[in-house]
RNA sequence: GCCGGGGUGGUGGAACGGCAGACACGAUGCCCUCAAAAGGCAUUGGGCUUCGGCCCGUGAGGGUUCGAAUCCCUCCCCCGGCACCA
């Protein structure tokens, strides 16, 4: 027998699986295996595989190789999303193309996961930077654009004056530009939109068909589409007659509304200011604010803002109140202007305090008085109406309800929900993505790129430094197109990219039939494939992937091009490796790859130290789980011990196997499957240790193990898929794959006990435990319990007042 | 502030309301070795012990129960998300 070496046999078993084509999704209609489409988060090639990679590929293979042992039909799928800045600062660096980059890196990224041998169908494998991928992004931006759901309009955006572009939101820290530390500041910019918002309820609604999502995620979900309730409501302003929507949740407070405020940006604000003859002040304002970054903007707290002069009318009573230009008050939310309400506002009444306003106390608390002049903050919870005319004496929440009713009566108002979410900005000024495939002509406006000329092609000789306008427009020829509709010679391409999360909006559509040359998928593939049953992938894409890929799916099934609503219907986020306590970065330093480890310790003791660390779902601080990386993994320890056992166990055979070994064999297989089915895997691997340490005792005591060892070595697969298959295929002697075989079931009659460990307590502590057989009687129980010595010593001859038997394992003796 | 998830030995973590700490890591002692690495064996929650055992112990405090890490209430702390959201 040779010694455990994994840097021979798992390069050897790769070759093998390779070669005998293993991990192939069918298409047959006619096969009879039900499908099962198990799906990873597909990577961005930004360099070598991390731990990162690891922990999630780990989990993902063993997902899909149990499924396979199970009998399924497996898709498991693999493709890189190529596309976006990184790959593009990357070779500004090195001076390099992105295309040489990001291809490297596919290309070094597809050696390690053949080297971790994941069970991928390599047929299946694409890019989104590719021609033949991103032709069909470009061709779903124009399906989107012609139901109206993709739009161009002037938008408030965050512009990087060093770098001359503009930044997302999550590219700005701190009011800086995470690449330069420059600030940024507003700039207003022509910008393609994706109008998520009209699915706005439908994906909330939905979230509740996700039952197996992480609650967390869909609690993220939720924060972020923010869905309110309340009403809209028409003020008037006095002097110029115009009409002013604002949008409450509490139209219950209206009669205690003493002035109106709008969003500096407010289309009506300067018409206003001049009405009112504080156009001066106003402007002032205004114009400061328009230098202020966006992400600033909503972290300033200060109360300021400029008296404009004007009247609103309040439609419920007819008062006439103060109009405030306020930075409070944000444009994107609401109607841009809000109703003022002191008394029962915190906001508000910070802000009637600070210029003087009155403070009307229109909610009156069950057990309190509110004296406007003593209060020293907002009262905003529930109470009864007063001071409100009509309405005194009702409580909340039905005044909500009564109140929106009747300002729907008079004319005055409506029910209305709001959103937090907004359109989904798409434009990037970037050159390392798909084309918007768009043409600009002066007589027809925004004409479509006819189908049949798609792919706009990426060009390669664009000079793409970041240079104040998208570098495709300072390319000779790109931009330089004829109107598709009139012919016209002077037409413009757009020359904006797209965000690359519209490339992974659909990607696992495409896997369902990656060579498809006339569509994006093949409709009936896609049916046949989808939904995904089982999703993998970290918690950061909990709220942006997931949503947008809702989204488009959502989409997709309104032009009738999919049968299901929903993309993915089970999804586990795996937990973060970090180090040190702090999350692993390439700026960091402490970014820790995995081939290193995989050269050293082999691919399954990598697989198998990540999954055993802890619970699937939580980080693993690699700190401390191998502080020193010079000390032998206790798993590859492990696995060599499992390595000599079952080859000593195939010479032994299979007579006079322990009893106990054969119950507890099929006790694992129960346990391990079970565990399996829950991303367990950590206990399951667990209960697999245990297996074979009852094994080596079997085998030292002289017995047999083979039953055993065929049986560790099939429920060891999905974890250590090179060490399974090196036993399966060598002292066991099975002449195909291991992953190919069935996965063990068990027996439940000798999964069931013969003898239990009764424990016996006296008020409710154990005294004593006793070994009864599984079929004991209560009474039987009982009397065993009250003969033991222990029991009878604590007793001490008091009175047993109650007793509590829970055959065959528990009684429990009360003195009373 | 609102929403979600947590708090168990030196460490990672186990535990259908029924023997808390499975399985590991680390540590200590011993064996093997010229030595080291590797490997093997033993011990390892705290305190007491007449060596039979006894007491305490799952963030804190209450409660339900014959019995609570687990269920309920109050509080503290940690992590994540959202947040001038009207």
């Amino acid at each position: 027998m040779r010694q455990y070496d994994p840097s021979e046999i798992e390069p050897k078993w790769q070759r093998t699986w390779e070669e005998e084509a293993l991990y192939r999704a069918s298409d047959a209609p006619d096969d009879p295996r039900p499908r099962f489409y198990a799906l990873d988060m597909f990577p961005y090639p930004s360099g070598d595989l991390h731990l990162g990679h690891a922990e999630a590929f780990s989990g993902g293979d063993a997902v899909a190789r149990f499924a396979w042992m199970r009998g399924h039909n497996v898709l498991h799928p693999i493709g890189w999303d190529g596309f976006g800045l990184p790959a593009e600062n990357a070779a500004i660096k090195r001076g390099i193309h992105p295309k040489e980059w990001t291809y490297a890196n596919i290309d070094q990224q597809r050696r390690s996961f053949k080297r971790m041998g994941m069970s991928f169908d390599w047929t299946r494998q694409f890019n989104t930077c590719g021609p033949e991928y991103y032709r069909w992004t470009q061709w779903l931006f124009l399906k989107l654009f012609e139901r109206g759901l993709a739009y161009r309009r002037l938008a408030p955006t965050n512009w990087c004056p060093k770098d001359q572009t503009v930044l997302a939101n999550e590219q700005v820290i701190n009011g800086a530009c995470e690449r330069c530390g420059t600030p940024v500041v507003r700039k207003d910019l022509v910008q393609w939109f994706f109008k998520i918002t009209d699915y706005a309820q439908r994906l909330l609604d939905d979230v509740d068909d996700l039952a197996d999502w992480p609650e967390r995620v869909i609690t993220m979900q939720r924060n972020w589409i923010g869905r309110s309730e309340g009403a809209q409501v028409d003020f008037e302003i006095a002097e110029t007659g115009d009409r002013v929507e604002v949008f409450t949740t509490r139209p219950d407070t209206l009669w205690g509304v003493t002035f109106l405020a709008f969003a500096p940006e407010h289309p009506l604000v300067t018409k206003l200011a001049e009405a009112g003859g504080a156009a001066g002040a106003a402007t002032e304002l205004i114009d400061r604010l328009q230098a202020t970054p966006l992400t600033n903007r909503e972290q300033a707290e200060s109360r300021e803002g400029v008296n404009l002069g004007v009247h609103a009318v309040n439609p419920v009573n007819g008062e006439k109140v103060a109009c405030f230009v306020a930075p409070y008050v944000l444009l994107e939310y609401g109607t841009g202007a809000v109703m003022g309400v002191p008394a029962h506002d915190q906001r508000d009444f910070e802000f009637a305090r600070e210029h003087g306003l009155p403070i009307r106390v229109v909610i009156a608390p069950e057990d309190t008085e509110l004296d406007p002049d003593a209060m020293t903050e907002a009262w905003p919870h529930e109470g009864a109406m007063v001071t409100s005319g009509p309405f005194d004496g009702t409580p909340s929440p039905e005044s909500i309800e009564a109140v929106t009713a009747w300002l729907e009566e008079q004319g005055k108002g409506r029910h209305a929900v709001t959103y937090r979410l907004r359109d989904w900005l798409i434009s990037r000024q970037r050159y390392w993505g798909a084309p918007i495939p768009i043409v600009h002509c002066p007589d027809c406006g925004e004409v479509a790129v006819p189908a049949d000329e798609l792919p706009v092609l990426l060009p390669d000789d664009v000079d793409f430094r970041p240079g104040g306008e998208s570098p495709l427009a300072r390319h000779p020829s790109f931009a330089t197109t004829t109107c598709p509709n009139c012919g016209r010679e002077d037409a413009r391409r757009d020359t904006d990219t797209m965000d690359t999360f519209v490339d992974s909006s659909w990607y696992f559509f495409r896997y369902c039939s990656p060579q498809e040359a006339g569509q994006p998928f093949d409709p009936e593939k896609v049916a046949a494939w989808m939904p995904v049953s089982q999703y993998t992938g970290g918690v950061e894409h909990a709220i942006l992937h997931l949503l947008y890929s809702r989204f488009f799916t959502k989409a997709l099934h309104d032009m009738g091009l999919v049968p299901f609503r929903e993309p993915f219907l089970r999804l586990i986020n795996q937990g973060q490796v970090i180090y040190g306590g702090a999350s692993m970065s390439k700026s960091k330093g402490n970014l820790v790859e995995a081939m290193p480890l995989v050269e050293r310790w082999g691919s399954d003791t990598l697989r198998l130290t990540i999954l055993f660390a802890g619970p699937f779902e939580d980080d693993i601080d690699w700190k401390l789980i191998a502080p020193d990386p010079n000390r032998r993994p206790g798993v590859n320890s492990w696995l060599g011990r499992v390595h000599a056992a079952v080859f000593e166990a195939a010479a032994a055979g299979g007579d006079g196997e322990p009893v106990e070994l054969r119950r507890l064999t099929h006790r694992t297989i129960k346990g391990v499957t079970e565990d399996l089915e829950r991303f367990r895997f950590n206990v399951a691997i667990s209960k697999l240790m245990v297996l074979s340490n009852e094994m080596r005792s079997a085998l030292d005591a002289g017995g047999g193990a083979l039953p055993a060892a065929e049986a560790l070595t099939l429920l060891l697969a999905p974890f250590a898929p090179y060490l399974a298959e090196e036993l399966w295929r060598e002292p066991l002697g099975h002449d195909t794959s291991v992953h190919l075989a069935s996965w063990p079931s068990f027996d439940p009659e000798v999964v069931r006990e013969e003898t239990v460990t009764l424990v016996v307590q006296v008020d409710g502590k154990v005294r004593d435990t006793i070994e009864v057989g599984a079929d004991t009687s209560s009474e039987d129980c009982e009397r065993l319990a009250r003969e033991s010595d222990k029991v009878q010593r604590v007793l001490a001859g008091r009175g047993v007042a109650r007793v509590v038997v829970r055959p065959p394992r528990l009684v429990n003796l009360v003195t009373g």
